[in-house]
Formats: C-alpha cells, structure tokens, sequence
DNA sequence: ACCTTGTGCGGGAACGTTCCCGCATCAATA
DNA sequence: TATTGATGCGGGAACGTTCCCGCACAAGGT
C-alpha cells in the first residue's frame, strides 16, 4: 500500500489523488504546516511557507473538500426547489420569471459562498435527504405543499415567501403585490379606463390570493364592479382562452370561471385588463386583435411578465416585473444572515415591484 | 463537555444535533451496531435491531450527510455550467431550450442519486473550487471558454458536446444537429420551395458552425444557391431584425452581415425560412407578415425552438425540437456510466432530433 | 469431553482536513 | 549564566460516519 490502490483496490487506481499528507511527506514538513501554509494562517517562516505552497502546486494538490466541510460542519449548500405544479415536473423554468429567479439566486448565492442544488418540484425527500443542506429555499409553495413541512421537519431552515410567516425555522422573502395591483389599476384610471378586467391564475398560491385580494380591494374603494376571469392551469393555450373570454363576454368552458360580475358584451366592454397569469406577450396582444381590440385604442394591456418579447411587440407591451433579480437579492442576503450571524428573528423582508410603462398602456392623444 | 455547545460554545448552542452515538448510548448498543440496523446491514438478531431504529427515531436521529460523504469518497454532487455568454450573466434559463434541459437534467440526476449544482456562466474557479463535484455538465461551451479546462485542471470529469472530444477525462452527448438541418431542408423542398434562406447565430458554438456546415453541404448537394443571414447577438431584437434583413433583401447596419449570395428582392424572394436562433415563434410570425409574405403561402416556416408559444400561434409555427430530455437522460446515463462503473471510453452518444411539422410549413393545397 | 461452525455484537481504524496545544530553539533581558 | 518571551513547527485529537475484523458464546458434530 504505497501510492494506488489503497482502499479495497477497484481495477485500475482511477487516480490516487494527492493528500495533505503526501504533500507534507514530499516536503518534509509535517501536515499541520503544510495546511498552515496554504491557509495562510499560523506562524511560519517565509521560506517554509513558499516551500509548502511549491510542493504543493507541484504535485497538484487539491484540499478535499468533503473533509473541510466535516471540519468546518456546514457544507455551504442551499437546496432550490419551486413549488406548485408537482404535476408538472421541471417545467417551471419555462416561466421566465422563475428562469431569471433561479439565475439570479444562483448567482448571487454563489457570491455569497454558498451554492445552489437544484430541486425539481415534487422530489421526494429520500432524494434530498442525502445532501447536506444548510438551508432550503421554496420560492411560491402552493398551500397544500408538503415540502415546507418536511424541509422543517428535517430540522432545516426554510426560505420562502410570506405564507410561511411565524412558523419555527422559517423566513421569508415576499414580493409587495398588493401595491403593485393597486399602482396598475391607478395607472388604468389614470389612463382614463373605467372598465379594467383582471386575468389570475386560480391557483393555490399565496401570490395569486393576493393579487386577487388586493384587486377586490381597490374595486371596493374605487366604487367599480370587479370584473374576473380565473385560469384554471398554466399554459400559454389556457391563458389565452382566458384572455379570450375576459374579452369576448361571458364565461366559456375550458376550465374558466367567472367570478362576481363577468365581464359584459357591447357598451360594457372592458376597456382595460391585466393579466397576471404568466404568458406570452405577443400571444395576448394577437388574442385582443382577433377580437376586435386596437391596443392601447380600445383596450388598455398591462402584463405581470418577465418576457424579454414584450418590448419587440407593436405596440409594445407594459409589464409589471416583479424583479426577480431584487428578491434573488434580498433572499439570500437574509438566509446568510439568519445562517452566519444566528439572526433568531423570523422576519421577511418585502420587495418593490417596477411598472414599465409602454406604448399598450397609455391612451392615444388624439 | 456533556450535551450542548462543544465546540467552541457559540453563544446559544442551535441545535446540539444527535449523532449515532448519542443514539447509541441511549439504547445501550454500540455506534457499530446502531450504523448496521440503520442501514439494514450486518448480522444482528431483530429484537436489536428494531431497538436501534426505535431509539433513533425517537431521539430524532438524521445521519450526517457530509461524514457519510467523506467514506464513501464520492459526494454525489454534479456541477452545471452553461457557456457561452459569459458576459450575459446567468440569462441562459430564459431560453426555453436551457431552460428544458437544465430542469430535465436536475430531474434525471437526483433520479440517479445525484445532486444538480447550478454554476452561473462566467463563474471563477474560486466559487467552485470548495464545492465536492464529482464531475461538470457544460452545456455549449464557446470555443474559447476556459471553464471546460478549468475544471478538466481541477482533476473533475466533464461532460459536454461533441467539441471536448478526445480530451483526456472529458465525454460527450451531442445532438444530430447535421441530420436534423438536413430534414428541414428536405421538408421544405418536398413542399416545393426552391429558395430557402437559413437565419442562424454568428457564434463561436460549435452546435451552431454544425448548422452553417450542414447547411452549406445540403446546398452543394442539391445545386441550391446558400443563403445565409447570421444574427450578431442573442436575443429576440436582433433576431426579429436579422429575420427582416433575410426577407427584405440586401444586408443592413445592425451587426447583422450577409455570407455569400444574400437572398435578393423581387423574384428572387425567399421561399422558405429556417430559423435555428432562438427568438419567440410569434415574433418572427409578424415579421414576416410586416414584410408582406403569407405564411405558408409565400413562406414556410420553420423555426429551431423549445418555445411552447409555437403550436398557439395562427398558423401553428413547425418546430424542430432537439429534445432536451432525450438529451439530459441520455447525457446523466453517460455520466453515471462513467463515474460508476469506471466506464474509461471516452465515447460519446448522437441524439436524434425530432420535426414537428405544423401548419407553417405546410404548402397549401389549391 | 473436545473441536468446529455459526451467530450476534463491539472495538477501533480509516476517510482528509483543521486546530488546539506543547515542545523545542533562539534572541533578549536581568 | 539563568529566566523570560517570542517564534517556528509538529503531534494528536476531533468532525461523524462506515466497515473490517475479532471476540464471546451457543449449538452441533464426533
């Protein structure tokens, strides 16, 4: 037992990686220095310092990074997953909002030291369970979703929006949708609409309810009748056939429900209408032409969207972002700081949306 | 030194996790014992056995992962690295396509037994240099992209495209990009048209040089005249513009540049249009419906997509699809080969694309 | 009666690192 | 010359698990 094959030799000694160990051997130092060395820390004399380093890059040495983490006792991994939609496996990414929040968590965890595991949505937890995670992070859980549960149950600190609150071990990070619902429907007044049409997803989100609450709300105060039509699942098709609905009249089969006051034919047409539900832009504004709509002429159009395409429409199309990159942002600054400094408090942290206003928004002056 | 804050005391003690001999002691057994109920091994009468498990269970035993890890040599960790667009920080996931197959590779992976860790373009080595990969998927790499030597430096297999083969530790799964350009341009001269035109990104990938390859081959072939129009940069503004200059007629401003024989006005107008870079199928649609051409009448279309918007469009746009599942399965299956079985061929598979043809394509019967 | 075979369990090493110490050595001071 | 203090380096434990052994004991055969 020299160099290869040292535990319970495979067949041919893949590659019998250089150990701190050998290194110091090599050297002729112990490995206490040689891991003082390349730490740069303890005290050592220069020459042995360089000699250590030397030896070290000579051989290619590379720390295992497992039994520095068995050491250290975090692993410095963040565990992903997307909740809602467990039916629908691993296509959440399609959806450009949560394409740019996962890139962006990425991104920024990585900064921040820790890397990102990514975890379809309904993966069983015997497929998480052997991974050292520090922490998890459920962005838009649906209510009845198992995965806090067993995240927290697993003694795991969780990360995800609001609906979390006030649970142990949990925080969150939330997006302020109740006044970015309200900043569009003042802006279709502004406009001049009076008769605005809201598409949601009928989901089990937190995110859904809200915008929902939050339209309820405003049309109550404004004194305007609440007009909304309800998609029934994700897709581009269904959204669109909703679109469709909220625009042509009365409610459709297909899933579609109207709730409350339906939007009517004739002189009660909207003449304005949001859609939170993730679709394409280009594919709303088709369906609006199709009916009949001249954009921003009859129909004001506001999209909660991340879609890039909004702005290569004609006219393009104003979108709601909810800035995926901020709340990327915002979540693990909280997590590393809940995680480094011990932070006990359960607070959440809120972030602001953006309108950006473009031409399907803003009446004509004529 | 009884239960809580070993180490160096911190200031509360979080959780002074239970370990297999805290379970140990409790139930009056040893640590060896206790491992070998867990984990349903070794010889031990039930009576024992069930003793164990129901002590760790009670005691809220969660065995931990990283010293797991550190015996068994492997941490089951696979890095994930798009390329190309290092300057594009983590964008990548808005592609439909990027975003199908970095979910379907997560999804086959943790199937497996192994863990997707997502790496963000443009990542340094120092962000992944204390993370336990047992090896790293690089998607399309660029032809200078130093991360594929970067982590074959580092001693981690890689597995990418076709482009690393014959690297030492490096594997490939591909897709069979040739046949597929081939295909198209066969459909679109079985559907009569003569003068198609190729829209295709101006990069440094190899998947698409394959494009512009297979393409000029067909043409050769077959005595056709190439026309070609390559898109600068990514993104659905100069893709929809490099679409314009392909329909409109001579080369313009705007990065775009015209190989060859551009596709001229009048006459010589395209006939058929193939689209491998990745824009929104109903924005090339109104493009060319800008430009007067009636698609499928004047035009076929087919574009090289993922994007779901394409069947919803009118008229449904023809897609080629590379199937980004096929190739994560194909690609994981490859790699647990390798890493498990020492599988050293440094072989590669082709996968095989698939056409849907839709209405776009399609010539009408008068 | 002894030797063999098998069963049930535990001791201890190993995985590769970090870090707390302790032991030399040497300069500076009394 | 003896005492202190600082400096430079190494020994060994610890992180929590798995797994190779070996030991004790019981049962079966001669």
């Amino acid at each position: 037992m020299t160099s290869g094959s040292r535990h319970g030799g495979q067949h041919s000694a893949p590659t019998p990686r250089v150990r701190l160990v050998d290194v110091a051997r090599e050297a002729g130092l112990s490995k206490t220095t040689v891991s003082a060395a390349l730490n740069d820390t303890g005290r050592l004399s220069p020459a042995v310092r360089e000699k250590a380093r030397e030896t070290a890059r000579r051989m290619g040495y590379r720390p295992n990074v497992t039994a520095r983490q068995l050491r250290a006792g975090r692993a410095k991994l963040i565990g992903y997953v997307v909740g809602e939609a467990a039916d629908a496996p691993s296509v959440f990414l399609e959806s450009p909002y949560f394409a740019r929040l996962t890139g962006a968590t990425a991104a920024t965890a990585l900064r921040r030291g820790y890397a990102l595991v990514l975890l379809p949505s309904g993966s069983l937890q015997s497929e998480w369970a052997d991974l050292p995670l520090d922490a998890v992070v459920v962005t838009d859980p649906g209510a009845d979703d198992r995965i806090v549960d067993d995240v927290l149950a697993a003694g795991i600190p969780v990360f995800s929006d609001r609906s979390v609150e006030g649970r142990q071990g949990a925080h969150w990070v939330d997006v302020d949708i109740d006044s970015a619902v309200r900043s569009v429907l003042d802006h279709f007044r502004d406009q001049g609409a009076r008769r605005p049409v809201l598409v949601v997803p009928d989901s089990t989100t937190r995110f859904h309810a809200e915008v929902f609450a939050a339209h309820r709300g405003w049309c109550a105060e404004h004194g305007l009748q609440e007009r909304v039509v309800r998609v029934g699942e994700p897709g581009n098709g269904p959204v669109v056939r909703a679109v469709e609905t909220a625009l042509a009249g009365g409610p459709e089969a297909d899933g579609e429900t109207v709730a409350d006051g339906g939007p009517a034919a004739g002189a009660d047409r909207p003449d304005a209408l949001l859609v939170v539900a993730e679709a394409s832009p280009p594919l709303v504004l088709e369906a609006a032409r199709r009916h009949g709509y001249d954009v921003p002429g009859d129909l004001l159009l506001v999209c909660v969207s991340e879609d890039a395409t909004a702005e290569h429409t004609e006219p393009p199309v104003t979108t709601l972002t909810l800035r995926p990159e901020a709340i990327a942002e915002a979540g693990i600054d909280h997590l590393v700081k809940v995680l480094e400094h011990g932070s006990r408090e359960p607070s959440g942290t809120l972030v602001p949306t953006r309108l950006d206003v473009r031409a399907s928004s803003v009446r004509k002056h004529d």
